[in-house]
RNA sequence: GGGCGCUUAGCUCAGCGGGAGAGCGCUUCCCUUACAAGGAAGAUGUCACAGGUUCAAAUCCUGUAGCGCCCA
């Protein structure tokens, strides 16, 4: 072995330093392949989590691979404007400042959140490129850039003169803090205890009366109908007549309805239109009055009466059972869990509430968007989220686009004294399109203030990144882009929302594939949030374990079925296994000379043989499996390739060769090559190790395509004989180890005359792994030997009465055991007449070689274990 | 209430029609000159339960139970 050069041990953290910011790939300008990737926007305001690593790290390892494998990629990243999120966030950090975001104007107001965005909106980004990831930063779009607001206005218009977005004045979900509309989607429902109470309306001029129930009293103010089913024996004879409503002093109708349930509580159900979903279609069915009885900000309105008005909604129920109670109405209470729908950003109650909005009407896009993924042209992976889209995309409803902040898109919309409204680009557009299709000058045209659902600029995102409207050669050669890698959580805000865009907008696709990933928990399966403490900054982990162990662990960690539960072993692994290929390099560094011959790759040693077919069927499996996006698949094969095929074998074999055999460049060059091509398949994991050793077995840190496999050769006798050389060193070591005999200790071993000639050849590697002195037949040896037997190997050491046989015994015995086990199940396997003209031939000779291999070896065993007996 | 997913070694999870696997943990031995973040040799399972299909089921079908998620 040559003098030991100076080896420095792994240190990630100056090897991440070294090659910050230098993932951007070269063009693959040769290719007609196209791969390309839009990177989900993560919000301005976020910061780094797992879930952003492990969506990023999945993108990169698909796009460095498809470089690598000469495909022209294009991978765009950008930010979202996330408009009720940064304006909360904004508004909130002004508040601290003692500024009430109320008071301000609001122009000044928008040009604060600029201010913030310019300030803090890229920290994400920032956060993002320490995972060494290969984006192409410089094309980054903002979703409120001018170019992507141009695209969100040209959209609008299209839609809009289309007649599909449309102003309506219906029940939305308002939440009473934002004082904004938001989308069914932005709703989640709570459960909360609260109570069922019942009370009486009389009839009209009776004494009869109808009870019924409510968890929330205090909209009696709105009610303007009791609802009964027609088949309910007990109230058709009220059906048409009118009870009494005390608290607006109305006279309300009873009417029939099957939405009355007989079964549920008395089987009557009060009709508030204005204030719950169900009982506003009623109300358009019957023709009821409908009367809002809230404020902007949630509390009662005038519509209450003096007493109740600008009560919040908890003081005046407590007023109104009073009131019930006083008045003899009120019936019972009782406990119940109800849902509470809340504002997914604000938390805040959300009430339904009568108000003009924009609505974009979705149906037959999402019709289209079934389509496209029923007839396979958009496939979701894993398949069975295909159910959970087409289960939304059916019960789609009109899409409420417009939200009373003033973060966001303002809505392209102008709207003259008569209501009549245009959409245009700006205003002078609006005026004249407003004359061409009115056919007269307006008096004076008024632009909407409100902007779009966040949500509405980044459906775009895979058209408009790429240069929509104009027909750009991005767009071109780009779009459909190849793959959304994405959480399920975001199916119908996003995914679902991009495809009906795309193919309404551009007629085409957004994407092929949807790759649906996983949420990471904590190491408990808790879901990771700042109110209980766990979240686990992914930044806090590259600090402890380095990037590349980071994305290691999460890309071979991947599972369709199950969230990633986060842990520190697992992660441990990673590192371990980054400082395994670290060492490994230096065993070869120590042991070759500055260059590398990159053409000499031909195998001698049967080991040599074998690792070479055994990498090239690594590369064949490992471009398989990321072509199916199943890289954790291949994370798991370069880590067992490496670990126990490379290092445990080939470098320990090669040790003997190097050390014994003077010719040792050929073995050298093969070990550089086979390493070096290795790092060419982990650069798309582990960019900065593979990037860094790279660069010192070569002199640089290109990795630029992947290895070419043309080179190397094997033959396949060889591998086999290399298989059996590891069978019997492990079997002697077995042997050493069961019959206490000190790894120091050099043995003899005995095997067959015809075994002996086979390790003749291959003596200094058993010898060494397996500190064996000398390898003797067996055929006319006159005393008593101790024997190992594995399958068809046969391994033997002098019987000496100072060990101990015990546990050598007990192992034979047991393995005995097993085999009779599975003797038996061939045994009756082919003898069963059916399995032998139904099982495929295949299927067939192998059992019959378990069979005869096993009558074999269980005679051999049995022999064996009597001498010993 | 509707839908989806899961249940395999002590833990975390692969495998998804033909001999039960990995990592961590565990046992024993070894600081052997790439690596103790390491090496060697091991132990560990009625593949949730019950039926069915099949020559053959952890794997496909049906049902049951438990856990989780989404929608209402």
């Amino acid at each position: 072995m040559k003098q030991a050069k100076s080896i420095s041990s792994y240190d990630f953290k100056e090897i991440e330093k070294k090659w910050s910011n230098s993932f951007s790939l070269p063009i693959n300008t040769n290719s007609k392949e196209k791969f390309s990737i839009v990177l989900p926007p993560p919000n301005v305001t976020g910061n780094l989590h797992l879930g952003h690593a492990l969506n990023s790290t999945i993108q990169d390892v698909l796009i460095k691979y498809h470089y690598l494998n000469g495909t022209r990629v294009r991978w765009t990243p950008g930010t979202d404007h996330a408009g009720i999120a940064t304006q909360m966030l904004v508004e909130k950090s002004l508040a601290e400042e003692g500024i009430d975001s109320k008071n301000i104007d609001k122009s000044e107001l928008i040009a604060k959140i600029w201010k913030w965005k310019d300030e803090n909106g890229n920290k994400i980004i920032h956060q993002l490129k320490k995972l060494g990831l290969s984006c192409e930063w410089d094309k980054a779009k903002f979703t409120l850039d001018k170019d992507m607001s141009f695209a969100v206005n040209e959209v609008f218009i299209s839609l809009f003169n289309e007649g599909l977005i449309y102003k309506e004045k219906t029940l939305v979900n308002w939440d009473p803090s934002l004082k904004s509309a938001i989308s069914d989607l932005e709703v989640v429902s709570e459960n909360k205890k609260g109570f069922l109470y019942s009370f009486k309306y009389f009839l009209v001029d009776s004494d009869d009366f109808i009870t019924v129930s409510t968890t929330r009293p205090e909209t009696a103010f709105g009610d303007t109908a009791i609802a009964v089913n027609p088949n309910d024996n007990r109230y058709k004879k009220f059906i048409g007549k009118k009870v009494k409503n005390i608290f607006n002093n109305k006279n309300i109708p009873i009417i029939s309805d099957t939405y009355a349930d007989i079964e549920k509580g008395s089987g009557a159900v009060k009709i508030t239109p204005g204030h719950d979903f169900n009982d506003f279609e009623i109300g358009k069915k019957h023709n009821l009055e409908m009367i809002n009885i809230l404020n902007d900000d949630g509390t009662l309105n005038e519509n209450t009466g003096k007493s109740y008005q600008n009560l919040t909604i908890d003081l005046a129920r407590v007023k109104i059972l009073k009131f019930m109670k006083d008045n003899e109405i009120f019936v019972s209470e009782e406990e119940v869990l109800n849902t509470i729908p809340k504002g997914d950003r604000t938390s805040s109650v959300i009430e339904p509430l009568l108000k003009d909005q924009w609505f974009l009407d979705v149906k037959q896009m999402a019709i289209e968007s079934i389509n496209a993924v029923e007839s396979g042209h958009i496939s979701f992976k894993p398949k069975f989220w295909e159910n959970t889209f087409f289960e939304w995309m059916n019960n789609i409803k009109p899409w409420c686009i417009s939200r009373q902040i003033l973060w966001g898109h303002q809505l392209p919309v102008w709207t003259c004294k008569d209501n009549n409204s245009i959409a245009a680009h700006d205003a002078k557009d609006a005026l004249k399109l407003y004359k061409k299709k009115f056919g007269y000058e307006p008096e004076i045209l008024i632009r909407e203030n409100d902007v779009l659902d966040t949500w509405f600029s980044s459906g775009l995102w895979p058209f408009s990144t790429l240069g929509w409207p104009e027909s750009t050669n991005d767009l071109k050669d780009f779009f459909p882009t190849s793959i959304l890698v994405t959480g399920f959580d975001i199916i119908f805000f996003w995914v679902a929302r991009m495809i009906m865009m795309s193919l309404k907008i551009t007629g085409k696709i957004p994407f092929k594939t949807i790759y649906i990933h996983n949420l990471i928990r904590d190491s408990k399966g808790n879901k990771m949030s700042k109110t209980k403490g766990n979240v686990i900054d992914p930044l806090d982990l590259i600090q402890k374990y380095g990037t590349d162990s980071l994305r290691f662990y999460l890309s071979s960690n991947i599972s369709p079925h199950s969230d990633l539960k986060i842990s520190d072993n697992q992660i441990e692994t990673s590192r371990n296994f980054m400082n395994k290929i670290w060492n490994a390099y230096s065993f070869i560094a120590i042991n070759s000379d500055e260059h590398i011959d990159e053409n000499d790759v031909n195998p001698i040693t049967s080991c040599e043989h074998w690792i070479t077919f055994n990498f090239i069927q690594l590369l064949d499996d490992y471009k398989k499996n990321i072509e199916e996006c199943e890289i954790e698949k291949s994370a798991l094969d370069l880590y067992r390739f490496f670990w126990d095929k490379f290092c445990d074998w080939y470098i320990e074999v090669s040790k003997i060769t190097i050390q014994k055999n003077h010719q040792v460049s050929s073995t050298v060059n093969l070990l550089q090559n086979i390493f070096k091509d290795f790092l060419i398949l982990l650069f798309p994991y582990c960019p900065f190790l593979s990037k860094e050793l790279m660069h010192k077995l070569t002199g640089t840190g290109d990795i630029l395509s992947l290895p070419n496999i043309d080179k190397y050769s094997y033959d396949i006798d060889l591998c086999n004989d290399f298989i059996k050389i590891k069978k019997i060193i492990t079997s002697i070591r077995s042997l050493r180890k069961n019959l206490s005999i000190p790894p120091k200790e050099k043995i003899n071993i005995y095997v067959s005359q015809e075994f002996k000639d086979f390790l003749d050849e291959n003596h200094n590697v058993v010898s060494n792994l397996a500190n064996v002195d000398s390898i003797e037949s067996d055929d006319n040896c006159n005393f008593d030997l101790i024997t190992n037997i594995s399958e068809s190997i046969k391994v033997s050491i002098k019987k000496d009465n100072d060990l101990n046989y015990d546990v050598q015994i007990n192992k034979l015995k047991k393995d005995l055991v097993t085999l009779q086990k599975d003797l038996q199940r061939s045994e009756s396997k082919l003898k069963n007449s059916k399995f032998l003209s139904s099982a495929p031939e295949d299927i067939v000779l192998r059992e019959k070689r378990i069979l005869e291999e096993s009558t074999e070896y269980i005679k051999n065993l049995n022999n064996i274990l009597k001498q010993l007996d």
